[in-house]
DNA sequence: TCTAGCCAACTAACATGTCAGTTGCGTTCG
DNA sequence: CGAACGCAACTGACATGTTAGTTGGCTAGA
């Protein structure tokens, strides 16, 4: 049993990007351990492919701050640097406000709409005891906010620092916050949007951010082997 | 005479990373026509190096927007995108407001003694017929923005962003606002983060990037064929 | 003249071979 | 026992071979 989740055999698409998402989402999801060491040819062998597709991966899941590449030595899943994840949340909050402000500025109906019946969804699976289909609404919701802003670069990089946030909200899953306040802030980002009120849709959105940074000190405790030290960089430990 | 800057012979770095940086500084420079056609074999012939790390530079350069790559197809020299350009624009204001903002926080005073070092050489660049070494020093003065802030995923999606907005800068060259302006701006940053008097600094950093806008429909009625049309993405043309 | 079809030449995607650098583990020598 | 050496096994960097998909031009046929 893999930590990847397997590639559909009779998928059309290329297999380069399908790889890289098979991997960056098994990094997010924990399923790959921060600190772990992976290596071209023993993913390739893994998904079956040849080690090209798995080294553009690599290579771009570098760019993310997702894996460490050692030259001629290794590469390994990065550990959780609780500075990395403060600064991504810095990022992500200015971006994400600068979006919203968009969003409200446009008051795109169809993107709108989209929203909305994202909402109800929310609604639906936080009803659930597994938070997985929550998790991927969640997503969702902020690629939406950015479709409704008319910014897809913006989205690009609220997904690079989002990553970086979402293992840590991994780790804390079980004592996570209520999924009713997070869906509470959500509406009121949507709320401020379609009625173009910048000020509170800002309000909401910077709610959304505030919750993380509590739980990260007792993690770092309670998993230590998953942290960035910030003395010693060697490849052992 | 080739459009890349030749690769150091004697250089002990890698071959990826010159060539990644070469063949950007190629398109941000303009000196890679937008529009151009350009393949990774007959770009690996002209640095004298194989596809892999030519390949390896395309990837990272159509992540930034600076490349389209078209599969089985061909590659080329992404078209200026006014809209691209905009949107740019709208992040790189708001991560820059946030950078600074840190950094009006922290006020770390070896980044500012190198600030402060930067912009007495801007002003004698500025005295200079030949624009490149000012230019040089204002792509290191934002990177000493954010080092000043301590946040280096700051300066990444910074220097993204700053590359689309500085193939239009290129392509107004002669009739540029004049350097004087934008280091008496320059300074009222610094001196805003010196005094950790963030309002200051922020509107000073606000002013640094009305310039552009105005001068983007003129350049594009002037140089048709190096801007994006918003229909047709065929190869040709 | 126009059209349909074939084909050569190109592309990037994918696969694999080769290389230099790093590492850790034995072994050998002090 | 411990330090130094050497070697085998690994890594990613770099090189190159192979393939499938696209394109544009030529040609055969109307």
């Amino acid at each position: 049993m893999s930590v990847f989740l397997p590639l559909d055999p009779f998928s059309t698409e290329a297999i380069g990007p399908r790889v890289y998402r098979a991997i960056r989402e098994a990094i997010v999801c924990l399923r790959l351990t921060p600190g772990q060491i992976v290596s071209e040819a023993e993913v390739a062998r893994q998904f079956g492919a040849s080690r090209q597709p798995v080294h553009d991966a690599f290579v771009r899941l570098e760019l993310s701050g997702l894996l460490h590449v050692l030259p001629q030595r290794g590469t390994r899943v990065a550990r959780i640097s609780p500075k990395d994840v403060r600064d991504a949340q810095v990022i992500r909050r200015a971006v994400e406000a600068a979006t919203v402000e968009r969003a409200c500025a446009l008051r795109r109906p169809e993107s709108l709409a989209a929203l909305a019946l994202n909402l109800e969804r929310q609604a639906i699976a936080a009803a659930e005891p597994e938070p997985h289909a929550f998790l991927k609404l969640d997503e969702e919701f902020h690629r939406l906010l950015a479709e409704c802003a008319d910014l897809p670069m913006a989205w690009a990089i609220i997904e690079d620092a989002k990553s970086h946030m979402d293992r840590v909200r991994f780790l804390s899953l079980p004592q996570t916050t209520p999924l009713a306040a997070l869906i509470r802030q959500h509406k009121a980002i949507v709320a401020g949007i379609a009625a173009g009120d910048w000020a509170a849709a800002r309000e909401a959105l910077s709610e959304h951010f505030c919750e993380l940074d509590k739980s990260l000190p007792a993690l770092e405790a309670k998993y230590p082997d998953l942290f960035e030290r910030d003395d010693a960089r060697a490849l052992g430990r």
